[in-house]
DNA sequence: CGGCTTTCTGTGAACGTTCCCAACCATAAA
DNA sequence: TTTATGGTTGGGAACGTTCACAGAAAGCCG
């Protein structure tokens, strides 16, 4: 057993208690900073705490106090694309900041299959956390609906159309869409395009319909393609496609950075000029937008805030705040650099 | 308070005891899949537990055991980075996929500062993991000297030169850099340089030792400019320079995919092209050598295996294993494409 | 100086497990 | 029938905290 290698055990409260002349009461108090304690008391408490090199035992605390201590990123994605999808990073930054910084602890739980999300399920359910944060859920979601069953404090990051009275964070995916593909319009394009992807998610679904919105009666339902990620190969895919159905298409809304990266590598191999021939558009403002030859007008989404929000959201149900009933929507900025 | 919202308490042990007329003894021998149980027993008491709907109380669990079931990831990088290093993402999903299946909890910790430092110190001394895997750790990285100094069982994924008896999972940084760069040779470039990265890791300063022993006389220190960051600025940055210092230059070594782009690009700009002036290898095959014009020869690393194995690794160690001495280099394969 | 309030301190009783030991029960051997 | 044997079971004790309560000490007022 690795941890009796070294017999010294670890001191208990009762050492500190023992070194300190002071009760364990006291110590305990002193311990969770409350009120009532002699600044002689706390002094000699934090000398023998010292002295005695003290750390508190979670376990113990957890088991009488029944909270954990410790909140639920829960990321459900296809494990591929944890690393593509830049927002993710930066969320999970975001939401580390936060919790930490309130002294909790952040539980990255990864799922994929239908056999993880049981998984996790359970151990929501185990009481290992405080709380959750559930980033990219879809339609129909098992794990929001099993948070949302067992109604531990919870956020979601993005808006999943279905979820039940969970506040979320999210960015105004329509807005956005729109905003970008007016822009595309006002610049002369007429015959525009959209390479849409995750139509199961909300962002999927928004950018779609801000799209539409923008177009208004010149949507062509014909010139919209749809695959299931935000990659670089649905772009390529999808480029091909909608070129193969207008030839003389000359503007495209990407669902997302690498989808439009996908999407003008097809273009050049066709011998389009972006923007001469074809406008492109993209969001996220990940790295793709930048290294994308010419460089890419995108939507910029505060990711990190996302992240932050959340567990700021999820810190205060816990302090016995309201879980408020909608939700909030961050606002997006648009890039605007070469390619439209 | 969110949890006595809804007053039914969680059914503990007691009550599965009670339910099935079995004593609490042999409800915990049957929760821990233990022998001397009769058939009779476990079915009466399996019943219970989903008459009940019970699940084990994991704080009294590990107030008892003194052992926690969870596994700390520790991602030593940048913010910034995190999302940028495609390894990242598969090393820690294939940590995840280790440690789910042996019924562990991961719990990733990212720092950066070195006030966080102290916090993961702190949280570590803590008991609230049985083990950590250390990623990217830097030379005297305080980290790595804290887990050391605690004993806990732990693994590397890389191999920090002074680390102490720690055991590491990489790959061979150096034979890679040595066979890529050979390559570059045989192709009859004459003046090679390296645009190196983040020298203060084992793996920064391996790539730069293969690359000069594979070069050997012909090595030029003049020929290598080098940077903290494996960005794509630093390719830009670092090609502009060598080409400054060298315009005749005919080789690259880029120590990254990201940095590859970046000296590609600079190369268009001035008018050189790729591989038919300038040879050009990475390092990764990440999302990036595939984007690349032409797409870029590069080094595959198996980043989730390092993943598995360091998970593997410390799992080990907890069940008593030994704690190797050394590590385990990891095979890498060279995809040769266009650039070189 | 007596009573009242306020601040401070110590202690017993949980919290829900696991571990361990003692006891029980068959069955087989003597 | 007794004795040993080994599977099976029950329950006391412990793990290290926090919490509630009771009581001591100190300050204030008349």
């Amino acid at each position: 057993m690795a941890r009796d290698r070294s017999l010294p055990r670890r001191a208990t409260i009762h050492d500190v208690a023992a070194v300190s002349g002071i009760s364990r009461g006291t110590v305990s108090r002193v311990l969770n900073g409350e009120p009532y304690v002699s600044d002689r008391a706390r002094e000699a408490v934090e000398a023998a705490i010292r002295e005695v090199g003290y750390v508190r035992n979670t376990a113990a605390r957890s088991l009488v106090t029944q909270r954990s201590r410790a909140i639920a990123l829960i990321v459900h994605e296809p494990h591929a694309l944890v690393l593509e999808d830049p927002n993710i990073g930066n969320i999970l930054i975001g939401t580390n900041a936060v919790l930490s910084d309130a002294d909790y602890q952040m539980v990255t739980l990864i799922l994929d299959s239908a056999r993880d999300s049981d998984r996790v399920a359970e151990y929501l359910r185990g009481g290992f956390v405080d709380g959750a944060i559930i980033l990219s859920a879809r339609v129909g979601d098992p794990i929001a609906l099993a948070v949302a069953e067992l109604g531990i404090p919870a956020a979601f990051v993005g808006h999943p159309p279905n979820a039940p009275d969970i506040p979320f964070i999210g960015i105004d995916n329509l807005g956005a869409a729109r905003q970008i593909t007016t822009r595309l319009l006002e610049t002369g394009r007429s015959r525009v395009g959209m390479i849409a992807a995750a139509l199961d998610r909300d962002s999927g679904q928004d950018r779609l319909t801000g799209f539409r919105e923008a177009l208004g009666e010149r949507f062509d339902p014909s010139l919209v393609v749809d695959y299931p990620l935000y990659a670089y190969d649905t772009g390529a895919v999808g480029m091909r496609e909608l070129l193969r159905r207008e030839p003389l298409i000359d503007g495209v809304f990407a669902a997302s950075d690498a989808v439009a990266a996908g999407a003008m590598d097809v273009l050049r191999d066709a011998g389009r000029t972006v923007p001469g021939d074809v406008g492109i558009v993209g969001f996220d403002d990940s790295s793709w937008a930048i290294r994308c030859t010419p460089a890419l007008s995108t939507v910029r989404q505060p990711a990190d805030e996302l992240g932050r929000r959340a567990a700021q959201q999820v810190l205060t149900q816990l302090q016995g705040g309201p879980r408020p009933a909608g939700g909030t929507l961050l606002q997006t900025e648009v890039v605007w650099r070469a390619s439209a």
